[in-house]
DNA sequence: ACCATTTGACCCGG
DNA sequence: CCGGGTCAAATGGT
């Protein structure tokens, strides 16, 4: 918890330090859109960790349907935004960012999504997994000779799924699933009894670096086909906690203290830390969409670095995934 | 060449 | 046996 509230403070400093730019940004409108973004994928990642330790439904906001939604989205690849909307609007509505209502009674309002637990819905035990062996589920391992069983290729009771419902984008390619900070890499799609729209899986880009299990599974649901239904399994080992050195430079946080705390909250401010980082060298890519997050930064449409150093005037050099999750994993973990 | 998605097959639980 | 989850070869993009 004290991880998830340093975020928030995060959160909530960012979009300080955004209020503070506004003027320069206020010209630059990709800039601000980055950051804006920035903020908001803090707040996802707020948003899922509750989900994750939480045992409530967070409603973020109705299905919606004829609802404002992709503000954000921009033509295709873009899907990524329809997640950030609604904390977006949040962040609008609760103006004082200091008080989020992402906890748990603030039921809507907010746009598009809807998190839930698993145990409700019915998917939920999808992903569980036996308890052993993490990283390697099946057959990844090497030796096909000797692998007597898979172990994981199914279900078990997935105590731990969490399910939300997210609004998909219903302009530009409403195909791709919302982003919800993680990128993810689609491992299979199945045509389920009785959906009209296929289900597809996906599990943590960095799984195989850092033994990451977080998964997830995305339906668009029968009844709203502007709807997704996404569940998660698994935490995140590898970004989650996100670790400190990207932005070594974090400007002095106007938002009193809280920001950093060594040790434990190491993760929190951080986090956001590498949150810019990453998503700088992402460029912010949805998580459906595949190609996506490519170690390396590729991509360099996005002015995300450009804000990311304004703001935070983090020359951070090169932060490659691999440092930054190289020190997030170890302090993190369930 | 590398990496991500696609897709059919395989495996397992119910 | 069926349905659902995962694997991995094939394919495509950068």
């Amino acid at each position: 918890m004290d991880d998830i509230l340093a975020q928030v403070l995060n959160g909530c400093k960012l979009a300080g330090e955004l209020e503070g730019c506004l003027a320069t940004l206020a010209n630059q409108p990709q800039l601000l859109l980055s950051s804006c973004e920035k903020v908001v994928d803090t707040f996802n990642k707020v948003i899922y960790s509750l989900s994750l330790q939480t045992s409530q439904h967070l409603v973020l906001g109705e299905p919606l349907h004829g609802g404002p939604r992709l503000g954000l989205t921009m033509g295709e690849g873009s899907s990524s935004h329809g997640f950030m909307q609604p904390c977006m609007d949040v962040m609008n509505q609760e103006n004082e960012i200091g008080g989020l209502g992402i906890g748990g009674g603030s039921s809507r309002s907010m746009g598009m999504i809807e998190f839930g637990f698993s145990q409700s819905v019915e998917d939920v035990d999808v992903f569980g997994r036996r308890g052993e062996a993490p990283v390697t589920g099946g057959r990844i391992s090497d030796e096909p000779s000797s692998s007597h069983k898979p172990s994981s290729r199914k279900r078990k009771d997935g105590a731990g799924a969490r399910t939300m419902r997210v609004a998909a984008p219903r302009i530009g390619n409403t195909e791709i699933p919302p982003d919800d900070g993680y990128t993810w890499r689609k491992y299979g799609q199945k045509d389920i009894l009785g959906s009209k729209f296929p289900r597809s899986y996906y599990r943590c880009t960095h799984k195989n670096y850092y033994g990451c299990e977080a998964k997830k599974k995305v339906q668009r649901l029968n009844e709203d086909p502007y709807t997704y239904e996404v569940s998660y399994c698994g935490e995140h080992t590898c970004q989650t906690s996100t670790s400190p050195l990207v932005i070594s430079s974090l400007p002095p946080p106007p938002v009193t203290g809280a920001t950093l705390t060594p040790a434990t909250s190491l993760s929190t401010s951080i986090n956001l830390g590498s949150w810019f980082s990453r998503e700088v060298d992402s460029g912010r890519v949805p998580a459906a969409l595949p190609s996506s997050e490519t170690p390396a930064g590729r991509d360099g449409d996005y002015p995300v670095a450009d804000l990311a150093e304004v703001m935070f005037n983090s020359g951070s050099s090169g932060s490659s995934m691999d440092a930054i999750f190289n020190s997030k994993q170890e302090h993190w973990k369930g």
